[in-house]
DNA sequence: CCAAAAAGAGAGCACTGCTCTTGACGCGGC
DNA sequence: GCCGCGTCAAGAGCAGTGCTCTCTTTTTGG
């Protein structure tokens, strides 16, 4: 019944956006609207659960395609990543739009959100580690960070990154950042009437972005 | 009248996001609902209007700074240009995130947006193009384009970028997409609890930027 | 088989965007 | 002076929304 209920409002999510209908679900459901409230104490609690399930599966789309290449070509295993984020952004617009798009007005996601958010950029910064524990990656030069941020980023690297030096944190990071841009630009419509070969598009930047953080080209 | 109802709309933007109330607006103003109709025939014509405002003023503070440094240090002035932009963003959240977060649904933004969009993109590849006539900028090899995106580039430069080379034009669509990753991912509460000296973290990530693109070092 | 628990139905409140009709002003021509 | 006309605001009304409350039906367990 839970499963039914988000089911049909994944298909309204796509319609709606973010200012899904419950009484447009129920009515979809042939219940009355105030049966709902027996499952979701209220719409917000409804997004939040879209919201984890979303984080979910975008998490388990990411990691997977991580896993997928020869363990040692890192670089081969960022573009999987990166692709598998994008391929299910593409087939699923308005969730993606719901994670990563503007904050929905007066709504504020709960804790349980936190953890499979975390998913996608942990994957990404993984990479990273195993890099330097293989010797494959080399980390950037340490000088080039202020002192705030240096220690701003040694601390962020004991909580969730153990092990990746802080300037290269930061290019990870500049790498998450750009993956979340990439999407967002070719979702949100701002490569209509510019780029026609998105696929192409998309690699070439996650290429340059590759070279930025400096994952080895295969051999 | 039209600039007072877009004020008092702008003032309930920062509260109420992309869903604000004709209804409220009218109650501030101390009118009453359908008297806004006479002004703006439809909420979404009111918020068309505050989105072109929103972009024209983006795209006055952004030209602006990149017009404040000395004309050849062009990293200054891409630097100064993306501070701008998020300083902008900062001070202005709500309707940032009406230009750049998730599309309102049933929205469609009409072509007169189109042009006061394109301000703030068009002045960072300005940036780029006064950079190879002073001959301070060597683009990038020209072979690291596969062929048909290298054709989309050079239609989409014939267009609006006369005169770039395609890969420094991905390059330079690379800087504004992480532009704009980076000012969303801090804006959307990304940075939350991961980094505190948000100007350092961000002048990082736009130097970054700015290597990849081959802006040279002030000397 | 019958009581207890769970699930749905329905009415109602305050709110929304939007339309239509009605009434109040001010201004120019006769 | 007064009549028409255009501009403005007001009010009622329609269909929709989230949410709460009470009442009835259905299902379940001992």
């Amino acid at each position: 019944m839970l499963d039914e209920i988000k089911t049909v409002a994944r298909q309204h999510l796509a319609t709606d956006g973010a200012n899904l209908s419950l009484r447009a679900v129920a009515r979809d459901m042939g219940m009355v609207s105030s049966a709902i409230y027996r499952y979701f104490p209220s719409r917000d609690d409804l997004l939040t659960a879209l919201i984890i399930e979303a984080y979910n599966a975008l998490g388990d789309a990411v990691e997977a395609a991580a896993a997928g290449p020869d363990r040692l070509d890192l670089r081969a295993r960022w573009h999987a990543a990166c692709r598998a984020a994008r391929d299910w952004a593409l087939t699923h617009p308005a969730e993606y739009a719901l994670l990563y798009g503007s904050p929905v007005p007066g709504y504020a996601a709960p804790d349980d959100t936190v953890s499979p958010a975390q998913r996608p950029p942990l994957t990404l910064v993984g990479l990273l580690r195993e890099g330097l524990e293989t010797g494959l990656l080399s980390p950037p030069p340490a000088d080039e960070l202020s002192t705030p941020l240096h220690d701003d980023l040694t601390e962020l690297a004991d909580v969730f990154f153990t092990g990746i030096p802080p300037a290269l944190l930061a290019r990870g990071m500049a790498g998450w950042t750009q993956l979340f841009g990439l999407i967002s630009f070719e979702l949100f419509g701002r490569l209509n009437q510019t780029v026609a070969h998105r696929d192409e598009y998309f690699d070439h930047q996650v290429g340059l972005l590759a070279d930025l953080i400096g994952l080895p080209q295969p051999r």
